[in-house]
DNA sequence: ATTAGGG
DNA sequence: CCCTAAT
């Protein structure tokens, strides 16, 4: 008898490579919307035509369209093809358990032609409507549209959070969750080797690592420090010495410190196919929690609140004073898939793809968002606007947007809780579809989607708003399918392998090494919490990194010591300071003979 | 689900 | 990192 279990795919958004399954704790936990911005934005048609023109390429609603990809930046090799779709059941093709989540939806243009299939175009070319008049001539309809449509205000923007939510509070409302996780009282005053950087004393790390990070909220728990053991340990007489409320308090701004003193690697979103494992920390991950500092093609941009993220490059050539813009990804709102088990691959496609165009599927708008404000006259000139403007366009976001805005007030509602009238307002712009064989549910709460622009140098898709305009001159855009997503969960959830990997066994997780911020975090939880407690280390230094279990933090643990005990020259990996290692040995020392002594006379 | 250790 | 026995 064939189990029945369900697989549950949270997309976390087309990406244009789509991003499996949020992790549950980004979806669950209070995710936090911005507010719309007051201001409005404007439609910028030519972007509309360019995601228009690809949606219809795309046959929208032909499933064969859709592709699963172990490697999401592979759109070949390693997808899983249409041919065998009809045919291979999920178990067939590995998608149960662990599986799924590495698997990713990618939108395939029907044109890249090993994926076409005998079927009628454009069953639903959704985007009929709203674009017609794409390119040179955009119908003031659209204009009207989106005007009216921005009153109610419904962009929401994200910063950092792969599935365009945002977990401001995150780290803080955790951790003032687990106050009662209280640590053992500390010998006071002491502090950790004084030739030790003193920023060294904060206990989290900021991610450096979009999911990696390790917020810089701090645990808040400078309160709790002193005032008794933890509710699940002995109080003990003494305590770990290791850690002072004083150091404590000083969490934040160490932590800025911090990560200025062990600047991010530059991260390289794409071409990483073949990354080395020193790389590898700093590659993927982000599930959020991305940090608040954004890689924008390999640089750092600190993203604004609101604006998406978005690098526009502006030309300023002998001549044109084009305006050139390479779109790297379109966002797509998160879908859940919900499958079973037994369903084809092929039932699978279809599910996504009808997901896909039912959330697209009313219409698409493009709006703008210039330094956190939307853009609304669309007379304007991009110089008028500013666009141009070298100063200005790392703030340039553009988003896709469902046609019904939702009025700003559901902002403020929590989809998980929705109140009497946002639920109405939300069944009425959600869509629930049930298959033969698949549901899927899409809920246009989240329907902005989100075009992810970066500063040139890539590929394909540089598109001259210009001549895009002039002469609706797709033919570039559709590169942009292809194109990996930056989203931080994206690469947090979607495992990087290797195309010759055996895919037939669990894959064995990605190394990643710790970083040298993650070891600080580390030893500073265990200093204070001791050697026994990896899941409140875990909870205290770690919450918000995904990737790192209990059980990697007490491994890793091992290897500390184990490190610190050989020869520098022994060691390998990026080094990590003698002084985090004398700590460790410290530590170490301090909890062993602590545990000696409860076991000796256990009060 | 966690902890503790060996592999 | 993985795998597991023992909690």
């Amino acid at each position: 008898m064939v189990l029945q279990k369900r697989l549950n795919y949270g997309f976390n958004g087309y990406q244009v490579p789509v991003i499996p399954r949020a992790s549950r704790s980004a979806r669950g936990r209070g995710t936090i919307r911005k507010k719309p911005d007051s201001s409005q934005i404007q439609a910028f048609e030519i972007l509309a035509s360019v995601a228009g023109n690809f949606l219809q390429e795309n046959e929208s609603s032909n499933p064969e369209n859709v592709v699963l990809a172990k490697d999401p930046r592979t759109l070949s090799g390693t997808n899983i093809k249409d041919k065998h779709g009809d045919e291979r059941s999920f178990k067939g093709a590995l998608f149960e358990h662990g599986a799924c989540s590495e698997i990713a939806s990618v939108f395939v243009p029907s044109m890249q032609g090993k994926h076409d299939n005998h079927r009628v175009m454009g069953d639903s070319s959704f985007l009929d409507n709203h674009l017609e008049g794409q390119g040179q001539n955009v119908p003031e309809r659209e204009d009207e549209r989106i005007k009216g449509r921005s009153v109610n205000g419904k962009t929401i923007h994200i910063k950092g959070c792969s599935n365009g939510l945002i977990e401001p509070g995150h780290g803080v409302s955790k951790h003032c969750s687990s106050a009662n996780n209280v640590e053992k009282p500390s010998l006071e005053g002491r502090k950790p080797l004084d030739s030790f950087p003193k920023c060294f004393t904060s206990r989290k790390l900021v991610n450096r690592d979009d999911d990696e990070t390790l917020d810089r909220c701090t645990q808040l728990n400078s309160k709790n420090n002193t005032s008794g053991a933890p509710p699940d340990t002995p109080k003990l007489k003494d305590a770990s010495p290791f850690i002072s409320d004083e150091n404590n308090s000083r969490d934040i701004s160490e932590l800025e410190s911090l990560q200025r003193m062990y600047p991010f690697k530059k991260r390289k979103f794409f071409n990483q196919t073949s990354s080395s494992a020193s790389d590898r920390g700093s590659q993927c991950q982000g599930m959020f929690d991305s940090s608040d500092t954004i890689r924008v093609n390999g640089t750092n941009h600190a993203i604004e609140e609101s604006s998406s993220i978005v690098g526009q490059q502006a030309h300023f050539g002998s001549r044109g004073c084009n305006v050139k813009l390479s779109i790297k990804s379109f966002k797509v709102p998160e879908l859940f898939i919900d499958i079973p088990e037994t369903a084809t691959i092929g039932s699978l496609k279809r599910t996504v793809m009808e997901a896909v165009t039912a959330i697209l599927g009313d219409e698409l708008h493009v709006g703008i968002l210039l330094q956190g404000k939307k853009v609304r006259d669309d007379s304007k000139t991009l110089i008028q606007t500013g666009i141009s403007q070298d100063d200005k366009r790392h703030r340039l976001g553009f988003m896709l947007e469902p046609r019904h805005t939702q009025s700003p007030s559901s902002y403020n509602d929590d989809p998980c809780y929705p109140t009497t009238s946002s639920r109405q307002k939300l069944s009425r712009q959600s869509t629930s579809v049930t298959l033969q064989q698949g549901t899927y549910n899409v809920s246009k709460e989240r329907s902005m989607i989100k075009i992810e622009s970066y500063a040139e140098g890539d590929l394909n898709m540089v598109t001259s708003l210009a001549d895009t305009s002039a002469n609706n001159n797709m033919s570039k855009c559709r590169a942009l399918v292809a194109v990996p997503a930056i989203n931080m969960e994206t690469l947090a959830v979607v495992p990087f392998r290797r195309k010759s990997e055996n895919p037939d066994f669990a894959q064995r997780r990605i190394r990643r090494p710790f970083s040298v911020l993650e070891v600080e975090a580390l030893v500073q939880a265990v200093e204070k919490l001791g050697t026994g407690r990896w899941r409140d280390v875990k909870q205290r230094a770690f919450d918000h990194a995904k990737h790192r279990t209990y059980v990697d933090l007490k491994d890793k643990w091992k290897t500390l010591v184990h490190t610190a005990r050989i020869s520098p020259q022994q060691r390998r990996g990026e080094p990590v300071p003698q002084e985090l290692l004398d700590r460790v040995l410290a530590a170490h020392a301090y909890w062993s003979q602590q545990q000696c002594k409860h076991q000796l006379k256990p009060l």
